[in-house]
DNA sequence: TGATTACTTGCGAATCATTTGCAAAAATAC
DNA sequence: GTATTTTTGCAAATGATTCGCAAGTAATCA
């Protein structure tokens, strides 16, 4: 583990909202490069230590967004005013994913869900 | 609905994958633009004509997909080998979105879910 | 029907996230 | 500690997507 792999690790660790690359770049600069931070964020999560999924927002587009993998795999919501991300907790979907598998004979190997819309708090903003 | 946005949907429509943005504008080559073709899938995006989702995948990266709205909502599983989507049918998720609704007090105005991995074909053809 | 106004399209250039080539630097092997 | 492999920084390239703007098409109105 060298030295710029750690420091994008242990940034995705200590967030508890998943972030963009942009966003580890901006955390760790001075520290490493920004094709540094993308060649880090694939190699942990080659490694297991970290997780993805992109995320397609109207406002800023489409963008990768990475989790460590300290805490079980997990699912989130994302507000597209605020755009923050709020945890769903572990998983829930296993035993669906696994339906789906026998069913139709997949082998699945990963899988995407996420929410968007407004958050409790944006929400109640709009329309109160 | 102008000519080149029902050339698109048409062709959404006719297809039983979902489709690139490249896709479809290769399929109305020499009737649209590829701006056009853009702008003709935010439009039915957001008419509610169609659906899309951002998909990542190892091989060719990150591209968003888009579904004409003829049939109802669903979701689908990636073939990382073959590339081609499968059907997963109408979406069983929707309980459990509801549930994160009430629990967090989110409003959840759309969500995306999808599986990736190898599909039958190609999983027998990697170990027989 | 002709003219006025509003929306679409094509084309090319621009943008944004992400990736790559390559030489220097760091880590590991011997 | 020297050789070998892997990683990093920098700058330029890539690929999907978007934008500006002038021309084209449609819709509105007198």
């Amino acid at each position: 583990m060298t030295r710029a792999r750690a420091a994008v690790l242990e940034t995705l660790n200590g967030s508890r909202e998943p972030m963009s690359a942009g966003g580890v770049a901006a955390a760790v600069a001075g520290c490493c490069d920004q094709a540094t931070v993308y060649r880090a964020l694939h190699y942990l999560e080659d490694e297991g230590l970290a997780e993805s999924f992109v995320l397609h927002c109207a406002e800023r587009g489409v963008e990768r967004f990475y989790v460590g993998a300290n805490a079980p795999h997990r699912h989130w919501f994302h507000c597209e005013s605020c755009h923050r991300f709020i945890d769903l907790g572990a998983c829930r979907i296993g035993g669906l994913v696994s339906e789906f598998e026998r069913e139709l004979g997949l082998r699945v190997s990963r899988h995407t869900m996420y929410l968007s819309g407004k958050c409790r708090d944006c929400a109640a903003r709009t329309v109160p």
